[in-house]
DNA sequence: ATTGCTATTGATACCATGTATCAATAAGGT
DNA sequence: ACCTTATTGATACATGGTATCAATAGCAAT
C-alpha cells in the first residue's frame, strides 16, 4: 500500500554513512522491515530474522530496531497493539494511517500537517519542534468489503 | 496552563454514572490527576497517593489509571519520557502540546485537527475513526527565558 | 442502623518486554 | 593476511505492568 517503495540498499548506505559497519544481521532486518506492510514488533522481527538466519540474537534485534529508529528509517506506531510496533518511514509522507481492520499502513503527504503546525505556532506562540500524528480507521479497501 | 479547569466532582459523577462504586482511592487519584500540570506516570501517581493515603496499593493505581483512560478522563502521552504518562483531558481541546523544556501540557482547540481529518478522508477515501496528535516544542513562556 | 451481596482493594507472586554484561566473532582498513 | 575494535549472541538482570485471592468497604434493601 505504500505509494513509494523502500530500497534496502539506501538503508544500508545510510548505516554506512553514519559510520556503522554493514553486517548480515542488518541486511536481514532491513529486508524484514522494508518489506513489511504491517507494523512489526521487535519480537516479530526476531522471529522473522531467525527464519533466514537462525542464530540471530534477541538483544541484537532490539539494538538494531533502536538504531533504525534513531536514523529515522523506521518509526514507532503508538496506540496500535501497544506502543512497540514499527513501520518503515517514507520521506515527505509523515502522516500515518493504520487500518484497524486489515492492519496495513498507508502514508499520506505531510502538507496538511505542516499547515496545521504553522497555524498552531501562529495561534499559540509555542515553537513546535516535532509532532506525532497517527490516524486510525477503515481503509478504502476494507470499507468496500464490510 | 490548561485554559479550562477540571472539576473532580464531574469525574466522580462520571464513574458513578458508569456503574462503578465511588471510593476513597478514586477520590485521591482523581484529585492527583485533575490538579497536575505535568504528565504523570502510574508510579508517580502511586507515590503521590500514598502521601495522603499511605496504604494505597500499587495494583489499585494501575487499575484506576486504566479505568480513567477508558472513560476518557485522562489521556496517555506518547513519546514524552516513554509512553506511560497521563494528562487529564479537556473536552473539545484534543490537540495536545507538551513543552520539552518545562514539561507542561497545553491544550489547543481541535478545529484544525478536525479540518485535517476531514480533508484526509476526502483525499484518501479512508474512514477515520480516531486520531492521535501530539505536538512537542518550546512553549511561549520558555522561549522568552532562553 | 443492620444486614447481605459483591465490587473494589492490597499484598504477593508472577509475567513480558526491554537492557546490561561480557566473551566470542567478524568488518574493514592497513 | 593481520590487527583493531564494532558488533554479536547468550545470559542474567531490571522495569513496568498484570493475575490471584483473601480481606475490606460501597451500597441497596430491609
Amino acid at each position: 500500500m505504500p505509494k513509494q517503495s523502500i530500497n534496502p540498499e539506501d538503508w544500508l548506505a545510510a548505516l554506512d554513512e553514519s559510520g556503522f559497519r554493514v553486517t548480515t544481521v542488518q541486511e536481514t532486518l532491513i529486508d524484514i522491515f522494508a518489506h513489511s506492510q504491517y507494523p512489526l514488533s521487535a519480537e516479530q522481527a526476531w522471529d522473522a530474522a531467525r527464519q533466514s538466519r537462525p542464530k540471530t540474537g534477541r538483544a541484537t534485534v532490539y539494538r538494531m530496531v533502536e538504531k533504525l529508529e534513531n536514523l529515522g528509517l523506521i518509526r514507532r506506531v503508538h496506540g496500535y497493539q501497544g506502543c512497540s510496533r514499527f513501520v518503515p518511514t517514507l520521506p515527505e509522507l509523515m502522516m500515518l494511517f493504520i487500518c484497524l481492520d486489515c492492519g496495513r499502513a498507508d502514508y499520506l503527504d505531510s502538507q496538511p500537517l505542516d499547515d496545521l503546525i504553522q497555524h498552531t505556532e501562529d495561534a499559540s506562540g509555542h515553537h513546535i519542534i516535532n509532532s506525532r500524528l497517527e490516524l486510525f480507521g477503515a481503509c478504502a479497501d476494507c470499507q468496500q468489503t464490510d
